[in-house]
DNA sequence: ATGTAAGCGAGACGGTACGTCGTGTCTTGTT
DNA sequence: AACAAGACACGACGTACCGTCTCGCTTACAT
């Protein structure tokens, strides 16, 4: 809610920001994407128009809030002694999640990106960096065990798992299984332990 | 421009799609993508918005078509007698191509996708799988002549070339530059070489 | 409506005119000048609010369409040969109509144009000169007739018929009953005859 | 400023009090009447929207209080022993006072109370009422003297006087000029002295 | 050569959502 | 208890496009 309750006047209400947080989501379940405006938001949520303005800018920064607050109990990290069995369980989460309604809710949350430079700013700092991160975490645990070189390219390497996911869930021509999870996170080691790759 | 000229009546007007194609670009380049309204393109090109829904649907649909006109010089494919020299070399134009204004209305194109299953199916059609076919004559060559096995997977390939350029198309986190196109060849090529990954 | 069916394009709705027209009256009736905004005469007339900013700049200019469409069967002139019966006549009527409904309408006209001065333009020409006018035409026979000088103040004495009534009108502190309508006839009468007044 | 000091709790704020009043004259003077809304004097005076509440209904009776206040060095009642030029005199100023930036306030006023009855009630009784009276004692006074017969009608004296004013002042088609004021108070001695007129 | 069927530009139409403004009420902590 | 601050639900504003619908006017094939 990034409130601030320090100043004087009314604070912020908490009613109306749950409600436009479960808004968000009947909306979504019953009237699909395109229906999420505004407008519909507002009405359903019992809450004034310029109250949402006051607090988000459009409807993906409400979107984004909203995902986040029910995935805060997110892709935990796997730690299992293994780099590759790490990968695998983390890549292998990461696709069954993307593979069922949040997967399209984040679709078009990178598609809106595309379409206004601030909102891609949140975007990618909320979604993308935050999963990079988590990513890297498993890959310096696995190089203080050895299994990969100490001076890999992590950047790279994130590239290298995230660009085919994001492939296929925003192409939808393949499914984001098992079998692709673990050929990503094969790919990973394979690229990392080959000089140059 | 699918023109039906058989049967009586006036011929679709070439001066109408020469004046909307020009009105796209005109938009695309003054006013930005915001700004790409049918309503706008009617106007810039002096033509009714009856005639632009009679032959396109929406806006997505007129840039796609005036993306292939002017990109109809696609990327050609590259025959060095090597597979990796012709990797390199069809990777990198692509990445020098779509780090120009190519780039970003492709990028809003697959995000327009998202929205609009109907138009997903053209985009997906024109875009995607004519490049990975590309792709796949390239492999295709490589195989007869034993630089990578017959029985690579070319659809596993795609993605693994294809997924990382579309990821940094889409989330600008680094360039798309010599360097990446080469480091993702050789990924192909190590990827193709070994076995089961 | 002020057509102008000349040019290309779709031609004036005619329904969408007598829609708002009647919606106009519905609502005054049934709901209340408060609630007569742009918004509900969309609505109730099954209109676009597009379509009635495109023919009227806000809700006044809408309502003196209203009023002079069917108030079109004015107030005659009356022509009994003498001017102080044509006098007593027509402000008689005048006063009867201002105190029904309309009398409403139009102190809210009034009222309206204090706070735009593009509406008062409108305003005044529709519903003040045009009365003024018609009062003018009444003394211009009766002086014809001898009844008044020649060089009677024709503007004077319209500020000393419509004064009193707009005031009353205004304000309700007193009726606009024949009692007043002949007073003033009578005192406009004195005052064209008395020399300097 | 009807305070009620009696009870506990900290007293109304005469420095709030002041600063609205302050608040109102420069608002009509640098952003005009339609943008004098309640949140605007808030804001101006640095005072909670709130205390405005607490103190007044709406924006109008705000203004005719800030009017009143300024105003109280009122149009003094004249006494030079003749009631035409008692008459003249306060006509003359009474016009000259609504012709500069008072008169602009006051037909505001007027027309503010064609929308809101309850307003309209304070509106007649502090700015109609009190002058009409002070008319009738100038009336009286001259009465007393013989100037007009004892049984003059005050009231419809004071409907010629103010009617035409008012007129004027709403629909500036003439000036409020000492020629108009002249005419109106010779008028009104014509009325007063011919029987039944 | 001519009728007729389609395409054309213009532009009005019923809608939906936008983002903003002002209203009058409320909830804080402070004085 | 009055105050400044300011968040709140509400509702109207005027605008931008949407996709559809007449209009009257070309074309150019099929009689």
């Amino acid at each position: 809610m990034n409130a601030k309750n320090a100043g004087p006047g009314r604070p912020r209400s908490r009613e109306a920001y749950e409600a436009v947080m479960q808004a968000v989501d009947t909306l979504l379940r019953t009237r699909g994407y395109q229906r999420l405006t505004m407008e519909a938001i507002a009405k359903t949520a019992g809450v004034g128009k310029p109250t949402l303005y006051r607090w988000w800018p459009n409807v993906p920064s409400i979107m984004i809030e909203a995902l986040l607050r029910q995935a805060d109990d997110n892709i935990g990290l796997p730690d299992t002694g293994s780099l590759r069995t790490d990968l695998i369980s983390y890549v292998s989460e990461t696709c069954r999640i993307l593979s069922g309604p949040v997967g399209e809710v984040v679709a078009r949350l990178m598609a809106e990106a595309q379409f206004d430079a601030a909102f891609a700013d949140t975007f990618r700092q909320k979604l993308i960096d935050s999963r990079r991160q988590a990513l890297a975490s498993l890959l310096r645990r696995g190089a203080e065990r050895g299994e990969i070189p100490r001076d890999a390219d992590h950047e790279w390497l994130a590239d290298l798992i995230y660009g085919p996911i994001w492939y296929r869930l925003l192409n939808r021509h393949a499914a984001l299984d098992d079998a692709f999870a673990t050929r990503i996170a094969d790919l990973l080691l394979l690229s990392a332990r080959t000089p140059a790759v």
